[in-house]
DNA sequence: TGCATTTACTTTGAATTTCAAAGTGCTTTT
DNA sequence: AAAAGCACTTTGAAATTCAAAGTAAATGCA
């Protein structure tokens, strides 16, 4: 038996930044709010895994405005694209060994 | 959208513990050395996440001899099972509504 | 106009989790 | 009989997660 987790990216143990992830991949783009409410998270906690996935280069921040009111939206990168897809890769990889 | 991570499993977040359940489901039994050179992973850490799978009922720890060495092996509840199965199922959801 | 409230995040720090190193109690080797 | 090895367990420091409090601008209301 080989190693079923080696290729799993440890950046998206995190249920929470799994879930902005897979957000960003099927929407171009998304904002602060439409994420709380998508994935059910405090402020607080959605704002951490925003940062640590920015810090990762996984996404970028684009702060603007709206009309007068701030909007800070959120698109995935090409890394994150790649990161992510390569760890839904492994996972399903994992599943198939096991079925 | 819906939230993607609804139906995900807490205890399954960490890909320790991922790991020795896709080895459990696979292996009628395994003990704790096997399981480290798997997973490949220290041993302070590997009874660490055991202990979680425990506490949580989702694995059994039987407790022996080879001879007269001490032999702990590690088996899947009926719990476990049904638990990481859900897990998957919603790991495969999560994928499939993104591609 | 001026103060209270709301909005949209950010900062802070406590709680939890993760992890490796050190420890324990055998057994085996020399 | 002492030293070394094995198979875990315990410990506590480090990292992570999270919610509550904070901030700054916008809006509501009197």
């Amino acid at each position: 038996m080989k190693n079923p987790i080696e290729n799993l990216n440890k950046i998206f143990d995190s249920r929470i930044r799994l879930g902005i992830m897979s957000a960003l991949v099927v929407n171009a783009e998304i904002n602060f709010n439409e994420l709380k409410e998508l994935i059910d998270v405090t402020d607080g906690n959605l704002a951490s895994h925003l940062k640590t996935l920015e810090e990762n280069a996984f996404i970028k921040v684009q702060k603007g405005f709206i009309g007068r009111k701030t909007n800070t939206t959120y698109t995935i990168t090409r890394a994150g694209e790649k990161a992510f897809k390569q760890h839904l890769e492994a996972l399903e990889q994992m599943i198939k060994s096991i079925n």
